[in-house]
DNA sequence: CGCTGACCCTGACGGC
DNA sequence: TGCCGTCAGGGTCAGC
């Protein structure tokens, strides 16, 4: 389910909830996620602070006063806020109930997810070798040129590489590409440095656009308020197959690339 | 080291 | 109505 602009639109709506809340009581449902919760994770986060909630690529960091709180959303999971006493449905794993009469949910079907206590997120091997944030200044068309040299996977592959940067999936990588005109399959070692220019932009430009527009909504991503996303309105490839290009009118290609759907434009794309 | 494919899990959807 | 195959926004790991 969720990219950077999902993500970062779940922190934006738990952040108003939560910040400067203790958390009075932890319920554990199921416990068996990508990692299974510590047995002690309930007694752990008893009492403790939620100063902030922060982001780092798809992994979201509630800083509590003494460590924190990791938490990812795999392809399937959500978190919402609701009031304490609200009767979980099915795949509502753990409840995080809060002073003041909300509780963080986390939802997960497919249980890709992970949740776990941590005493410096940012020292944790899961964080330790991620790539830099894509709207930050030190993803640039030099970084990135210079990570691709004699790289022969294809560029989709290497933008969804964490290691590369972090927070591109597969409806962004699509997308991306498709603003900076470039073929999926292109080796990534193969594209010129003004090429690299332009997907550095058009990652920037679509990410933040999505985050404006709430993330992207296609099956049920809902924000940690129950909102929906808009961006899907605004795709250009992903999802399009068959359908004509926005552009030029040619007929969208979809393919399998290292697992994934792949869609582009024979025209537009390069 | 880099690349490919299998795998983790449940649910939704289309075809028959 | 039900059964079956396919697909899904993430990431890890083994094997070559």
């Amino acid at each position: 389910m969720p990219e950077l602009p999902e993500v970062e639109t779940t922190r934006l709506a738990m952040k108003h909830y939560v910040q400067s809340r203790r958390i009075e009581q932890v319920i554990v449902r199921d416990g068996r996620l990508r990692y299974p919760i510590a047995q002690d994770l309930p007694a752990v986060l008893r009492g403790e602070c939620i100063d902030d909630v922060q982001r780092r690529g798809k992994y979201l960091v509630f800083s509590c006063r003494s460590g924190d709180l990791l938490v990812h959303l795999g392809m399937s999971g959500s978190l919402r806020v609701a009031p304490r006493g609200t009767a979980p449905s099915k795949h509502d794993h753990v409840d995080i109930e809060l002073d003041g009469g909300h509780c963080i949910r986390y939802r997960d079907p497919r249980r890709f997810g992970l949740v776990l206590w941590t005493p410096r997120a940012a020292d944790h091997e899961l964080l330790r070798d991620l790539g830099p944030e894509p709207l930050e200044g030190d993803f640039n068309a030099g970084y990135l040129a210079d990570r691709a040299r004699g790289r022969k996977t294809s560029i989709k592959s290497f933008v969804m590489d964490s290691r590369i940067v972090v927070g591109v999936g597969n409806i962004y990588a699509n997308e991306a590409l498709f603003l900076a005109g470039i073929r999926p399959t292109c080796a990534a070692g193969r594209i010129t440095k003004i090429r690299h220019q332009h997907l550095v932009r058009a990652i920037k430009d679509v990410l933040r656009d999505a985050v404006t527009a709430g993330g992207t909504t296609l099956r049920d991503f809902a924000s940690g308020t129950g909102q929906p996303g808009y961006f899907q309105q605004k795709l250009h490839v992903y999802g399009r197959a068959g359908q004509p290009c926005l552009i030029c009118k040619a007929e969208i290609k979809s393919r399998r690339l290292g697992q994934r759907s792949t869609y582009y434009c024979p025209l537009c794309q390069r």
